[in-house]
DNA sequence: GGTGGTCGCTAAACTGATTTAGCAGAGCAT
DNA sequence: ATGCTCTGCTAAATCAGTTTAGCGACCACC
């Protein structure tokens, strides 16, 4: 890999100056009273070798690396992770940096040596991410240096982004209010464990607020709310068959994610309601499969990729403010309409 | 980010030995005829100064990072990367290697950056993989070390690691055999562009292939093929809707891929009929929706942990034979029965 | 005509590891 | 006593950059 690269020394034989010369100028430094004849001169040097300046060396005496460590509980694997990763790709690209992906898997051994493994690399900085958004705790380690916290939180002053889920839960309800719906609104996916306890999750309590806000100053209560000991599809698909033997049956339903709404859509199918005709439905996360359900989910988004990209950003550009919020667009979609009767 | 490590030559002074020792001691180096007593003291002083090495001042010297480049073109940031990186990680950690991950975006300017990237980094060598199975042109920059493709082959003689699209071909087919059928089977998802250009995906001609000559085995043909342009939820519902009008129905259908069966489902929701009583449906890649469709659906699994895996060993283990072909495990779930009448 | 300042540039130190070449002392044979 | 080998260890070079300290030439000024 890269033998025979030319180095700087090359450069500066060609150019006829000397290798301080050639590294002053090639890093553009300020107060140098180097000629333009000698800019000219080791541009072209550079230029015609192919120069590319070894990364370790460099490295080695200035203790920067143009490296960022993205270490994640778990999200590099999940179908979550892409957008994160992606935005954290772009802003890095545009800053001249790079990421060093690591997983933790929640393993503390394992977190340990990526986090070592990191540190002998010496990044600049880190992200530490979090799958779910939610509050954790920030190995000392990395607390030498920069860090970022994205989609999470920490009892340490760091600076970190999160989604907007209380406003998301706001304008969930919002749209609902919109086409009509009152009384007939119902929630799935309730969890105690989520939205008591912020190690577990922060968007579950938040959008719930949201959402109660919402309703609340348009004097509106929520008809129903189900309890779900997970959000995944099945849960959802119990949670609506068990709303559908209640009388009377919602208008619509508030789902906590879209893996809750999935499971809402197939009950409803089974019982032959339609969907908007009548029920609305309408979630969080904008999963894929919410643009593929028929028809397709209205929900809000999780900015993953806004989001990556605000942590790179507050990482590299500094952190002014400390947190950031990042808004969940709402994705309006076929899945709403007015209460039917 | 970790300022005040103590260096080789902190634990050289603590053990009372030179650099040149510790060095030796610390890297276990045969043949030296340093003592068990220099031994002792050289680790317990490393031990106790919670020594670990600048992996700059290292790989200068050495010109080995313990990093590899994950280049892709996409893959990093669909729902399909996760297992191929979180195999690749794995393995890396087993080996005490790191993964430096970048995203093409198929733009051939991001490539050159990102490549160029890579190799002022002096990573190890590169993994380049692809997001759909398909062939791809290596850029030449990269050929200078190590290489291993991921879900991908090349021109150039490089190893690489390919799912068994083949053989899953084969066992699809197989598995409706077994449950009885022989004339109602069609199939959704023949595409001319991906079936016929390497460039484009090598798993639908090898799928189809796998299923064509295991049903010819078995004296058995296709009862109808459905094109799609894509391999899209929609594009599936369409397809079997299409199946749906012609008679005899088919008794079980095969799509290319998860997705087009998810459509599948739809269509036969809407049409009233109930899988895997009236019809049989089973198709590729395990995608996270399998499970959740309700009944589950029978599919041939993407073995992408394993692929990043196994490219991981074949990059730094090396590839004594090559090629690798990952088998793609068949995952029953509900979606199959014998068919109707 | 010395002195001071600016200009344009360079030698050498430095970063922290690995690696080459070789030194001092012990033991042994001649 | 001399030469030889072996043992146990080290000094110094090296990797490819950045940075510090400063050198010589030239000019201006008093």
């Amino acid at each position: 890999m890269g033998r025979n690269r030319a180095t700087l020394a090359d450069v500066a034989r060609r150019a006829g100056l000397s290798k301080t010369a050639a590294s002053m100028v090639l890093n553009g430094r300020e107060g140098t009273r180097l000629s333009a004849d000698a800019h000219q001169r080791v541009f072209a040097a550079a230029e015609e070798l192919g120069y590319r300046p070894n990364v370790a060396a460099r490295s080695l005496r200035t203790r920067k690396t143009a490296t960022i460590a993205f270490v994640s509980d778990i999200v590099a694997t999940t179908r979550f992770a892409g957008g994160l990763i992606r935005g954290a790709l772009d802003a890095a690209r545009e800053r001249d940096h790079v990421l060093l992906i690591t997983e933790t898997q929640g393993d503390a051994t394992f977190e340990q040596y990526a986090i070592e493994a990191m540190l002998d690399r010496q990044v600049d900085g880190v992200i530490y991410a979090a799958m779910a958004t939610r509050r954790l705790t920030v190995p000392p380690a990395i607390l030498g240096g920069p860090v970022v916290l994205l989609n999470a939180t920490s009892s340490d002053d760091l600076p970190c982004v999160l989604p907007d889920d209380d406003r998301a839960g706001r304008s969930v309800a919002a749209v609902l209010l919109e086409h009509g719906h009152r009384d007939g609104i119902a929630l799935i996916g309730r969890n105690r464990l989520k939205e008591g306890d912020p190690e577990v999750s922060l968007a579950a309590e938040a959008r719930l607020n949201g959402i109660r806000e919402a309703l609340g100053e348009a004097g509106v209560t929520l008809l129903a709310e189900s309890f779900c000991t997970e959000w995944l599809p099945e849960h959802g698909y119990a949670a609506t068959r068990g709303l559908l033997n209640r009388s009377p049956r919602p208008s619509a339903i508030i789902c906590m994610n879209d893996r809750l709404a999935f499971g809402a859509y197939q009950a409803l199918g089974e019982a032959g309601l339609t969907v908007p005709d009548d029920i609305s439905v309408i979630s969080f996360d904008d999963d894929p499969i919410a643009a593929w359900l028929r028809p397709g989910l209205a929900t809000t988004a999780l900015p993953h990729e806004q989001m990556g990209r605000r942590a790179v950003e507050l990482l590299l550009d500094g952190a002014p403010t400390g947190n950031a919020l990042v808004p969940m667009p709402l994705r309006r979609r076929r899945s709403l309409a007015p209460p039917a009767g």
